[in-house]
DNA sequence: TTCATCTATTGACAAATTGCACATAGTGTG
DNA sequence: CACACTATGTGCAATTTGTCAATAGATGAA
């Protein structure tokens, strides 16, 4: 079954791992340099978080802002559209990122642990559970 | 507002990737052989799932169940205690367990380039953001 | 016997999270 | 004006997760 083992959950759009990824891919753009929410969409993809919603990305930045971890201001620069809203992340912000880089860190290492048990057991047993 | 947007990042008990673990964890452990709950809950540790909720892996353990990935029966043996339930894997668990181990394969490259994305910025700004 | 305690499973509901559909709004084009 | 494109935001239903409490058998102590 493509995308979904199962017929009760089918992850529509990205899986929840992927969205879970979108905090600190968000961060990790703001720190690279301000920007407004249409573009971290597109730049979103460099972290596998394609066909995002938008209001998902707004979503986030306004809850990132909730917690100090970016500022926004309205641009004053002319576009061919709305006035755009510009994030740029904080100290705090920087501080979060560092927090979730350790935070994935770890989850690797979880995951390099389950691989190897994985592939231990399977060498082991042949493929065969008893 | 339902779900409220002043919480700090600090989930309660497990974080919510962690969580994500459940599913594939519990499917390896019965790839190494049938259980009950109850001893599932207590292996999950291997795997940095501790302190969960017993309702969590029962309900785990029935939607998998639903999805045809385990089956159970109830147990013969005498025990201390009310008749336990055993489960065990299925080669539809099978097939879902190889599935997950590549989702996870997936997840750790993300996280690998995101690191490498993270350090390498760090190096050139020194840290900074401008 | 009655009570507490440990093992074991389950049900129900509240809380948190996510997806999606739609609302709003400025700008340029024909 | 009608339309398409850029850009942000709101509201709500659906899904997922966390927690509490109910049930229930076995065992041992008072």
């Amino acid at each position: 079954m493509p995308g979904g083992r199962g017929h009760r959950w089918r992850w529509r759009g990205c899986s929840r791992r992927m969205v879970r990824f979108l905090d600190p891919a968000l961060l990790l753009l703001l720190h690279r340099g301000r920007a407004h929410g249409y573009t971290l969409l597109e730049q979103l993809a460099e972290f596998g978080l394609e066909n995002l919603n938008p209001s998902v990305i707004y979503r986030a930045l306004r809850d990132m802002e909730d917690r100090g971890w970016v500022t926004s201001t309205w641009d004053e620069e002319q576009t061919q559209g709305p006035p755009r809203r510009v994030y740029s992340i904080t100290a705090a912000g920087d501080d979060a990122l560092a927090q979730w880089v350790q935070d994935l860190e770890e989850t690797r290492d979880l995951i390099n642990y389950f691989m190897a048990a994985y592939e231990q057991h399977m060498e082991e047993g042949e493929g065969e559970h008893h």
